[in-house]
DNA sequence: TTGTTATATTCGAATATTCGCATATTGTTG
DNA sequence: CAACAATATGCGAATATTCGAATATAACAA
């Protein structure tokens, strides 16, 4: 009873707990119905992972998708998930300095742009 | 860079992403500030597998320890983690319909009370 | 029909989580 | 000190996620 409403809201969170699913949360928050080529352009995703990620998202109806001839398009489904992030930001403002030094530990990969080498 | 902040974000979501580690969350919020001993007695959780998780929220600062002569104090690190709870409890009424049925998938363990059958 | 574009799904390997069990650590009491 | 209580950690097996590569499906155009 209790307990599956905590699997239902762990469920979500591991929906979220992705980088490239994030990345999309916010996309969609920001940019509103946006097609799927769209999206995994702008996140520099391949198509086939994009459209992996967007399968998690939507088996826990965090996003719609809409079909429109072509193609799909994809909007948030809930406002409530945008606030979810905006508080996560709160969030990382108020313990900015710990942050910082938990994103020193993750900067080990994330090179993503070079000044020519 | 924006990629590196998402990681965090996304560590945050998969810290939460397990019905055991939010179980914890909402007793520290309900309760304030615990020793393990209560919360593993109160979660029915193991106690190797309680201070597991626990180190699982520790490590993304989620909780605060702070040892108390024999034993250890647990308590929310930042109100903001019980609000995000409760925006998910919002975002569960705000779908209820759906959630049921998101709920009756998960519906394959979690028998827990059976009106004798 | 055939071809083309857009998106989804399947498969397998690499990696990560989760759990119970055993053991280690820390503090207290006698 | 030894014995105990409270908590943490290490290990290994089971399970779950993640990714790229290949393939499938859907809508449309010629």
């Amino acid at each position: 009873m209790q307990n599956s409403l905590r699997q239902f809201k762990a469920g979500i969170f591991r929906a979220l707990a992705h980088p490239s699913r994030i990345a999309i949360i916010e996309l969609l928050r920001d940019e509103g119905e946006i097609p799927v080529s769209k999206l995994y352009a702008r996140l520099e995703l391949e198509q086939a992972n994009a459209s992996q990620h967007l399968a998690v998202l939507r088996s826990k109806h965090l996003v719609i998708a809409r079909r429109s001839g072509n193609q799909v398009l994809y909007s948030l489904r809930d406002r409530i998930l945008g606030t979810v992030l905006d508080l996560m930001r709160e969030y990382f403002h108020a313990h900015l300095e710990e942050s910082l030094s938990l994103l020193e530990d993750l900067r080990t990969d994330v090179p993503k742009k070079r000044k020519t080498p």
